[in-house]
DNA sequence: CAATGTGTTGAA
DNA sequence: TCAACACATTGG
């Protein structure tokens, strides 16, 4: 092994340059170490240091199949110790199932072997053979991020929508000098685009949804007990990446010219579910529970 | 002090 | 996007 690099092994000659690896995204370190990084959004995300370029090459086929998808290229054709179909499958469901910046830290920390484990003995016992549905939700990368059920002021006459504080700052970080107020645009279920302003009120210390929200609510025809849920696709499209869907009560009045008003009678899938316990949903559908949130935190990322 | 990770550049 | 290179920053 190692025939191939031809002029310099040894880090310990400070006069020599260092050696480069044949491993995509694995850069050499001065003390003879390996860091890995990925690229995104033209910047750097730093993956780490590790004692061989191999372990190296794999955290980065790890953030690039979290990053870039299922067909993304790597040095690897497999990743961890995945082997069999199932398996791969539980590591794409579990790369789906974390962040961007969850799976990077658990890399930066060398545990994600450990992590990865956990979770698939934590669903061991009730493995799931995942449908078409699922696996192309995986495929298209649409992470779930939060609901929130409907205040009576969220659908009044405040014309704003309170995002909690806790998922405002997780998921739409305001960098102070957007305290002002930025766009974000949000896809519903049928390709409408919704934009609303998003900004932070001092006032009432909390984080709105301002301008747009009322013709959303009025269109949408929400009202105040319905569930309001944020997604976000992590595949590229620096636009389309924020989606936005509702569970409105059905309407009496009127036939429903939305098919996602349509009455659930006979939907028994649908059911409400508290985001941040580790509960993961693939288009609004519990598939399995875990524990996966118990413990860690996660240092926090620009990036998603 | 040693190791890590960023600033930066030039190439593709 | 990517790796090479220099070195500022980190942290034990």
């Amino acid at each position: 092994m190692d025939l191939m690099n031809c002029s310099n092994e040894n880090a310990s000659d400070s006069n020599s340059k260092l050696p480069s690896s044949r491993y995509k995204g694995v850069v050499p370190q001065p003390n003879g170490r390996w860091g890995a990084q990925i690229y995104e959004k033209h910047q750097r995300v730093w993956l780490g240091t590790f004692n061989g370029q191999e372990e190296a090459a794999k955290a980065y086929d790890i953030a690039s199949l979290r990053f870039r998808g299922v067909d993304a290229i790597t040095n690897f054709k497999q990743s961890s110790l995945s082997i069999t179909a199932d398996d791969h499958e539980d590591e794409a469901f579990f790369l789906q199932s974390h962040s961007k910046a969850e799976i990077v830290d658990m890399l930066r920390k060398h545990s994600y072997t450990k992590e990865l484990q956990l979770f698939k003995h934590t669903n061991g016992g009730k493995r799931i053979k995942y449908n078409d549905i699922d696996l192309m939700n995986i495929h298209i990368q649409k992470e779930w991020l939060f609901e929130k059920v409907l205040t009576p002021s969220d659908v009044g006459r405040l014309n704003r929508f309170v995002i909690p504080k806790q998922q405002a700052e997780k998921h739409f970080p305001l960098m102070d000098s957007e305290a002002k107020g930025v766009l974000l645009n949000f896809e519903d279920v049928l390709g409408n685009v919704w934009r609303f302003r998003y900004c932070f009120w001092s006032s009432s210390q909390s984080y709105v949804l301002t301008k747009g929200w009322t013709r959303f609510v009025k269109e949408k025809k929400v009202k105040a007990g319905d569930v309001v849920r944020f997604h976000r696709s992590s595949s590229m499209g620096d636009d389309k990446n924020l989606f936005i869907d509702c569970t409105p009560r059905n309407t009496d009045d009127e036939v429903s010219r939305f098919p996602e008003t349509t009455s659930s009678v006979d939907e028994p899938l649908m059911e409400p579910v508290q985001d941040q316990d580790g509960v993961i949903r693939l288009f609004g559908v519990n598939i399995v529970e875990s524990n996966i949130a118990d413990s860690r935190t996660y240092t926090c990322f620009q990036y998603m």
